[in-house]
DNA sequence: GTCAACATACCGACCGGTTGGTCTGATACG
DNA sequence: CGTATCAGACCAACCGGTCGGTATGTTGAC
């Protein structure tokens, strides 16, 4: 641990995390098999099992691949712009222009992973939670400004950036759905026209008193993590 | 097909149709074995490839059972409500109350699996696009009026009917991956106050023009389904 | 400077268990 | 008796994971 690099012959292991995102991400994490992996990744069995004691270790740590990949993508874009409303829709603008190709070129593995583990792995369940809350959260300051130029300090911006994350999310679930990206695009554009919204001052009144009667009574709930 | 029933004992299929939207929609759909499912519906594997050519004929049954069973709980709930727009918020309203506890008791099982097998089988993902397709369309009509009264013939109801899908699917990743449904009624109530902004009339200008520049120029799309 | 001792990176045959699926019957009803 | 509904033993393929072995360093005593 101490000494330098000691031996890496070519990088087994960001070879299979590279190979990890683009394999899970068209097949699922349990359709996909560790020889499969292995064969993506033009590497053996033997280096799979080096550099991860399971197969589960490896989704956790191309889970945390993945994350780092997402925010270096999106930082230097957004930060640019001028004002923090402008910084908001200009990340969900680049979100939008992304979409389109191959599936796996486009949507999101925690998203992905996470649907199919939140109930038998714990260790993938809380990559994928920290990876999302995560990257969800570097909108929310920008967020708070724009809510509060706009004159609406009701709204808790930490939720807003969620919500961003959720409507992509469900996004990419119809465009695999329907197999068209355009399906994707279209929600955006409504989160476009909603973040629209919230952010111009002025609007008469918050129409969320609006709600119809609720046919059930709704639940105590939770904590927003 | 043309006969009367003939002679189910106790109805194998339909005990295998319950148990697989539980049973999946907790492990997902490449993590459920055959065995797991006929121990779940109390039934052997005799029974099991008697009424299904295949574990991906069943998961296409499913669909088609889970879209049924969606439909006809939630039809009369809406269809009692006085005018358009509150009967849209109505059936949100009526989601977002069912939101809590297990799971696998409010999540969609067609969100769940297309995720899986959009990719390596058509027929699952056909029969879950036209279980999601066919339950949003329902509410088109009634969007539709509501856009109109408001003064919004520019936004295609479909698109908004999809929309509320979408932050659905996209709630109840946030809530898998949080471990918390409250992340999936955070997302909902963001959803109401969109429908709210669309629904009420002179709110204006439509903000939708506010978007920053795109970084990438937007492709080329195609149709919406 | 060299060589023994050791650490890391990787290879691929192999293992026990599980998988989706088949097949031969048994049972019950008309 | 015929036919639909099951029961469950059985199978080949595949699964995640192990293990003995090799190749390629790095280190430090002499």
């Amino acid at each position: 641990m101490v000494s330098t690099h000691p031996a890496p012959r070519t990088d087994a292991r960001t070879k299979l995390l590279d190979a990890a995102l683009g394999v899970i991400r068209a097949q699922g994490y349990a359709a996909t098999s560790v020889d499969e992996l292995c064969r993506a990744a033009g590497v053996t069995k033997g280096a799979f099992f080096h550099h991860f004691r399971s197969k589960e270790a490896l989704a956790v740590a191309a889970a945390a691949h993945f994350g780092v990949m997402a925010d270096g993508l999106y930082e230097a874009a957004w930060s640019a712009l001028p004002g923090p409303a402008e910084r908001v829709l200009g990340y969900v603008a680049l979100r939008r222009a992304i979409i389109g190709g191959e599936f796996a070129a486009f949507t999101c593995l925690l998203g992905t992973m996470v649907q199919e583990t939140y109930a038998s792995s714990p260790a993938i369940r809380a990559a994928c939670e920290a990876g999302i809350v995560d990257h969800a959260m570097r909108l929310a300051p920008d967020i708070a400004a724009a809510l509060e130029a706009a004159g609406r300090p009701d709204i808790a911006p930490e939720s807003v950036a969620l919500f961003v994350q959720a409507v992509l999310q469900g996004g990419f679930i119809l465009a695999k759905a329907s197999g068209d990206p355009a399906a994707a695009t279209d929600a955006v554009d409504h989160l476009t026209r909603y973040l629209g919204f919230l952010f111009t001052p002025d609007l008469t009144e918050d129409p969320m008193p609006h709600i119809a009667t609720l046919p059930h009574e709704p639940r105590a709930e939770g904590e927003t993590p």
